[in-house]
RNA sequence: GGCGGCGUGGCCGAGUGGUUUAGGCAGGGGCCUGCAAAGCCCCGUACCCGGGUUCGAUUCCCGGCGCCGCCUCCA
């Protein structure tokens, strides 16, 4: 049974499902009023990576992730476009998908818009004003986080401790300065919904709780986000769910960051890099490969070194799918689920590693060491007992690289005319033991930016 | 000021109180090959510093040093 790292207590633990056989998932996505950058991909593919695995291990998933496509900065960036609120979201959140589909990342099976759940929002704040616990100002109404147990338990600071360290701006009639907006009063311009309050539109905060609860239900499994999530969004988001008197998450898993030169990559450092120039220049699997590499909740540098590493590494995995040919089983199916042991011991002890690996809070580190020992011993039981042999060996590779929605590629690549006469023209040189003749046609070839390798079936190019 | 994380061999990145090792990339040697490539085999006496606990610490404790993050509607 998988176990994870729980924001909430500090410790890894069994994730408990509120049903048996059946997980839910909600996890925080993203504001769409700009291009996805690094940061999104991760938490994108990590989510992905779970979804996949519990999906792998035979449980039925319902995995729900939000679009938020109201907030200041949505407005902000509307209007310095010229455009509107809904036709900048939407443009974006086509730019999302497009990306999300780019790296492999399943489509959430819900995917709840904030605007669309503004009226079932404005009764969570209402009832929040009449439980005494939210109150009204002259720009909107705020929750009172002094009157919610355990306020500061996911931030792991008591509330005095966060109260200290707060940021108190001028004129601010709020009661406490953790005190955080449910409901923003409207100013001229702004896009509008009604409430008892006059119109206005949500804060951020509450659009998770309503969304989650909704589609989910009450205590529901796992809530996952980057981890600059925690505070203040999810601890706002359960201070509500408390407030409110609901069971809410259960388990709380958080990401760590997307780092440029040791430094958390953030739109206010500059230093970010959009998810579109990293895939413009590099195999989308390497960033999937990259976010296994290392530890979900360990900072990632994403650099060209580590990247180019990525994909060397992708090299042979790719490579053992050409020599066996494996069939994609993603190409059948959007997922992979485990179907049990086979009988072939070497691969099912290695599926085995593979899966304890991932039980272990997710330890994808751990489980690409399986593979790729998996993945020598394929190699070596051909090399030594033929293709046949290994077979079953190098499939199991396939499948738990699937199992975490790495798609290995064994197509080689469309060869033009030229190329494929120069390579014909090669085996007839070797045929002849024509061999100078057979080192200029390859020479030749690598000028033209293919390797160039000899196989029982003849000369055979492929790009470095 | 409060809270938390990290510091592992050329690079990336796991892990563990001591028996034989994560894994990948890069590098060296070998097998294979007409020569290569791919694949396979072998190779690096790594764990920030100083104390302490211990028969024994990279792993536990304390103290330093260095780096990073949160306490601001940033993924």
């Amino acid at each position: 049974m998988l176990r994870l790292y729980d924001t909430a207590t500090g410790e890894v633990t069994e994730v408990g499902l509120r049903a048996p056989g059946r997980a839910s998932l909600y996890v925080c996505g993203p504001t769409v009023y700009d291009a996805p950058h690094l940061g999104h991909g991760r938490f994108s593919l990590v989510f992905d990576v779970l979804r996949r695995y519990l999906l792998f291990t035979g449980l039925d998933v319902t995995y729900v992730s939000n679009i938020t496509d109201i907030d200041d900065k949505v407005i902000e960036r509307a209007a310095s476009a010229g455009t509107t609120p809904s036709e900048l979201t939407a443009h974006y959140e086509q730019v999302w998908w497009e990306a999300m589909d780019a790296l492999g990342v399943l489509r959430p099976d819900e995917v709840p818009h904030a605007t669309a759940y503004v009226a079932r929002m404005v009764d969570a704040v209402a009832e929040l004003v009449d439980r005494g616990v939210a109150y009204e100002t002259s720009d909107g109404v705020y929750l009172s986080v002094a009157d919610v147990p355990g306020y500061g338990l996911l931030a792991r600071q008591p509330l005095e401790s966060l109260r200290a360290g707060a940021r108190v701006e001028a004129g601010e009639e709020k009661r406490s300065p953790l005190d955080f907006v449910l409901w923003k009063k409207a100013k001229p311009g702004e896009p509008t919904w009604p409430s008892p309050w006059g119109p206005g539109r949500p804060g951020w905060h509450t659009e998770c709780v309503v969304m989650s609860l909704d589609l989910l239900g009450d205590g529901f499994d796992v809530h996952g986000g980057a981890i600059d999530l925690i505070f203040p969004h999810h601890e706002n988001e359960r201070a509500q769910a408390v407030a409110l008197g609901r069971d809410f998450a259960h388990h709380w898993v958080h990401n760590g960051w997307v780092t440029v030169d040791g430094e958390k990559m953030s739109k206010s450092l500059g230093n970010f890099t959009s998810l579109d120039d990293l895939l413009s220049r590099s195999d989308a699997r390497a960033y999937r490969l990259l976010v296994l590499r290392a530890h979900y909740r360990s900072p990632i540098e994403i650099t060209p070194d580590t990247v180019a590493q990525a994909e060397a590494q992708l090299a042979r995995l790719d490579e053992l799918a050409r020599r066996f040919e494996l069939a994609d089983p993603l190409e059948a199916a959007a997922f992979v689920v485990d179907a049990g042991p086979t009988g072939v011991e070497e691969r099912d002890e290695a599926v085995a590693r593979f899966r304890a690996a991932m039980d272990d809070d997710l330890d994808t580190p751990g489980a690409l060491a399986a593979v790729f020992e998996l993945v020598r011993r394929a190699n070596t039981v051909a090399d030594a007992s033929g293709a046949e042999a290994a077979r079953p060996l190098a499939e199991a590779v396939a499948e738990v690289c699937a199992a975490m929605g790495l798609r290995l590629r064994r197509a080689s690549e469309e060869l033009d005319d030229e190329t494929a006469a120069l390579a014909a023209a090669r085996d007839a040189a070797r045929a002849a033991r024509d061999f100078a003749r057979a080192d200029s046609l390859r020479d030749e070839l690598t000028g033209r930016g293919w390797l160039v390798e000899d196989t029982p079936e003849g000369t055979r190019v492929r790009r470095p």
